[in-house]
DNA sequence: CAACAATATAGTAAACTAATATGATTACTA
DNA sequence: TAGTAATCATATTAGTTTACTATATTGTTG
């Protein structure tokens, strides 16, 4: 019942990345660098994110990774959703069986407990943006963005 | 990310429990039976409920199991927490790490991210009690113990 | 005692996780 | 156009977890 470290890496990964886009396009390797990440499992992160359409690529020298869009229009939920599939608490075959009386019992928990986890989860996630996260850090690390234009 | 069969078949287990508790102590097999369970494997989720003090048994013929307390004092977090732990989306050793920088991130998504999701997991949870479970099922299935007393 | 039912422990096949490794492809730069 | 920086793609693997199965033991009731 845990988040994976693609979930994981790829939202630290992805805080990262806006937080050093200022610049163009970001290596993955600068990256995994500064956020002690495998650059080869990072690489498989990424290849999910950018098919999920969250972030771009540029090939070759000088290229690298941007996001797709900016920070307030991706959120949490996007992303953990995009690394670990269907933020669902339990399988989604869960209710196989032909048993009635077993069934019911099923159906009972399913609409009163997991149904309710699932939609609370990702109402939750939903509500928080990348740039929460990079105002957030940016806060806590005292380097907030308006310091260098005062 | 999602609750293993340990927390799915104990959470069935029990209201099945619950539902069939009127006549004293209810043995496994029928639990397992009714549920469709593997009665070996159900013995080592009862197992960890009694260590959890969720359940009483008794051995030998006319034995059992039994709830230890009435459905209404038990939550589905109690249940929940006993079989998987911790009812946490990530480990608790996630922040191991001696860098800085590294650490600033990931301790920004766990303040806004997993503790979030981890308060309001375990406070929905904790909402619900097999009691509320119970009560659903018996609409549900029309048999409501009121009706064996008109 | 005989049947019953919980308790304890050990074993296991399959699936999953978290990488690692290797090589291909693309595109910028000099 | 040669060199190189970077993404892209796929295969392999050690270790862990899951979901059981199997077997033996202990205690209770009739």
């Amino acid at each position: 019942m845990k988040v994976s470290t693609k979930g994981r890496y790829g939202l630290r990964a992805l805080v990262d990345l806006a937080n050093h886009s200022s610049n163009g396009h970001v290596a993955l390797n600068s990256i995994a660098e500064r956020q002690n990440i495998s650059a080869n499992y990072l690489e498989q992160v990424f290849s999910t994110l950018r098919k999920a359409g969250l972030v771009k690529s540029v090939k070759g020298a000088q290229g690298g990774y941007s996001l797709a869009y900016t920070p307030s229009k991706i959120t949490i939920g996007m992303v953990l959703r995009a690394l670990e599939g269907t933020l669902s608490l339990v399988d989604d075959t869960e209710d196989k069986t032909n048993d009635l009386q077993d069934r019911s019992v099923q159906y009972c928990i399913k609409i009163n407990v997991w149904d309710k986890m699932t939609l609370n989860l990702n109402n939750l996630v939903d509500a928080i943006t990348l740039e929460d996260l990079v105002n957030d850090y940016k806060t806590m690390t005292g380097t907030l963005s308006s310091m260098y234009y005062i």
